[in-house]
DNA sequence: CGTTAACCTGAACGGCGTTCACTATACTGA
DNA sequence: TCAGTATAGTGAACGCCGTTCAGGTTAACG
């Protein structure tokens, strides 16, 4: 029992190797996932997952689109600015499903390639207030760097915290949960877009 | 002249290894930022670099902190916004003068090492509005977030650029310039500062 | 002049992503 | 039923990577 193998089945397809990765991914984190574990996680050869994706960077790619595919759906509110807040929720819980899932996004994305899902849903959800097509295209990316770069740190934390390593400082902020910091955040940020609002 | 190399001096400093990496992830970018390659523009061999720097993150937080450290200074400005814009804009400035410097920053950001500095800066700027310490200390992280997200991209769309590679959909924020996109996000932000300011 | 600290060598270790020629398995239509 | 063809995987290799280690060299100093 020193490593888990599926090797019931022999052939696999796309999905099995988006599947074994994701596993990984939350198992051991990203500095373990390698091609060569979850080759073995499908009692598999390395070079075999090449069939399957062109290189490293696609799969994770694919590992992005669904992780962030997997958020929940939101409801319309009476108010736009629950609206929005509610949409980075369902996104930042997302996230927080799987294991350093905010790099991966943060990665694919910087790279342009997939995510692009939730910019869309973040633009409607800012639309859905009343603003213009460019003003809603021009913040979502805004608040969309904000969330991933807050639940980034936020899973980073667990992780230190998971070892025991305890950062030194003590800080105001500490009497505040992550939820509430990262709510005041996306606030911070429709904030200023029901500022633009009122100044026309 | 294929590669040039230092070979004049045999014996070099810490200071010494952390310039020669900032020139070459200006020339070739964070991928091919390698310890080997360092050492040969020093004209020595990889195990050398670690008498200086126990290991590679190490390397790569002095040189976040070297980066951000480069930010020009920002003078009062009459109007609070107006300082933290201008602060925003020195570090962007600061963080484009190396090339994938804001994924150098935003990584070691990430695992908590270094960097420290911006944030205080940010933090400094909004105070100068008038906000208590709490607020302070909780918006500068969200800044600093949309501030590296957004120049992650952009340092990344100038490489795609730089290869002759175009993404292909057009885009209502085509118009804008990438300044254009950053400092509306900052004020994004500020306005909802500036929000909470008057509902007090 | 001898000691000590600073700096570097050279070889190795284990691991990584990726390629390639070849092989085996499963489905499909004649 | 059986050839033919996608589909999926093998096994070995390539060239890189970060890092370790035992031992050498050089410069500075009392």
């Amino acid at each position: 029992m020193a490593t888990e193998e599926n090797e019931t089945i022999r052939r696999h397809s796309r999905d099995d190797v988006a599947t074994a990765a994701l596993q990984i991914l939350d198992d051991y984190g990203l500095g373990d996932l390698t091609m060569r574990r979850i080759a073995a996680a499908l009692g598999v050869q390395a070079s075999a997952l090449y069939w399957h994706f062109p290189n490293k960077q696609t799969l994770l790619a694919d590992l992005a689109d669904r992780i962030v595919g997997r958020a929940a759906p939101v409801g319309p509110q009476p108010d736009w600015r629950r609206t929005v807040a509610d949409e980075c929720g369902a996104l930042r819980d997302a996230l927080l499903a799987y294991r350093d899932a905010a790099e991966v996004v943060a990665s694919t994305l910087a790279l342009g390639i997939g995510s692009t899902a939730a910019v869309e849903r973040l633009a409607a959800a800012i639309a859905s207030g009343g603003f213009d097509e460019e003003t809603s295209q021009a913040a979502a990316p805004v608040l969309l760097h904000f969330v991933l770069g807050h639940v980034q740190h936020e899973q980073q934390r667990m992780q230190y915290d998971s070892l025991g390593i305890v950062p030194e400082g003590r800080s105001v902020l500490d009497g505040q949960s992550p939820s509430d910091r990262f709510f005041f955040g996306v606030e911070l940020f429709t904030g200023g877009l029901e500022l633009k609002l009122r100044q026309r």
